[in-house]
DNA sequence: CAGAAATAGTTGCGGGCGCACATTTTGTCT
DNA sequence: AGACAAAATGTGCGCCCGCAACTATTTCTG
């Protein structure tokens, strides 16, 4: 029955881990419904368009980690119906397609991150001090590391300054 | 337009956060369904059971957080379906319905947690000192804390030793 | 250069989820 | 006691997701 042993302290690290991220989440997700704003899944589509001007499919799922290729088309059917970003046919390859923001999709943006951004800064930076941050980001940058070596790391959240 | 401002340690610590909880998580399942096991929230259904011997809808809604009400009432239809739980009327309450641990759901439990503990020890264990784990579960801690006062906390990861 | 193999993206299908509402039972206030 | 609000689940409905199969291209191979 191979009795499987994990430390305490890993055990506790872990469950705070889960629940750390149920509770954030949970509550992006609720202050951009109470805003009358998509879902977050939208900004993961919408932000690596707005930083790199122009995607590929097969590149924004390289940045969207949290869903499928499958899924990631029909997201993207949904957002481009919402005239949020277009697709455009691709120089060349003719199989591929091009999305690039639409101004509304930059305007949505802009409307997105500070509701996003009020939640991680109550729910996160608060109770977080910037030596733990530094911590933080180098453990679970270990954690979330593609094991050997290619699987591309991904989820980008603003880089240069959204204007 | 409120130009928000997060200072970019916290960011990138944001960052390093949401993806390693997409990259364990996307683990974990891939794990369970490579054994033929059920999806990871089954466990998060039969392990309170099997802590808590028997607990009523609502107290195990509690504990499982990343599901809404409804969804739970769903969730368990199908671990009953499969046998491994069983619903039983609650004497003082005759709204409430209280949930018990089959024997097969407590072998499924022990089918699981291995699968289930492989790869929190390769993808976390692993590369997280011993140190570092007690700092990530406080912090963590502090993050997933629920915020004013109320609000349980969550998600159980095994405390007595199973079996 | 023909044809197999690989790549990019989409779609059919079945399943799971959350919201809002319905149902049954309790608790309270008068 | 009688009525009304509150609490504990379950259900109808529509949305979203992932898997596997499909189409259209491109690339590789002999």
């Amino acid at each position: 029955m191979a009795r499987v042993e994990i430390p305490e302290p890993y055990l506790t690290a872990w469950r705070a881990f889960l629940n750390a991220h149920a509770a954030t989440t949970e509550h992006v997700e609720a202050a951009l419904a109470a805003a009358d704003l998509p879902p977050l899944a939208w900004y993961d589509v919408l932000w690596p368009l707005y930083d790199a001007r122009r995607l590929r499919m097969g590149e924004l799922a390289t940045r969207v980690v949290t869903i499928s290729r499958s899924g990631l088309t029909r997201l993207v059917d949904r957002v481009e119906a919402a005239g949020l970003v277009r697709r455009e046919a691709c120089d060349h390859d003719r199989r591929g397609t091009d999305l690039v923001l639409t101004a509304a999709g930059k305007a949505m943006l802009r409307r997105m991150w500070p509701v996003y951004a009020r939640v991680i800064e109550e729910r996160f930076v608060a109770v977080i001090g910037r030596r733990e941050a530094e911590e933080l980001a180098d453990t679970l940058g270990r954690v979330g590391a593609r094991a050997p070596a290619a699987e591309p790391t991904a989820s980008s959240v603003r880089r240069p300054a959204l204007q």
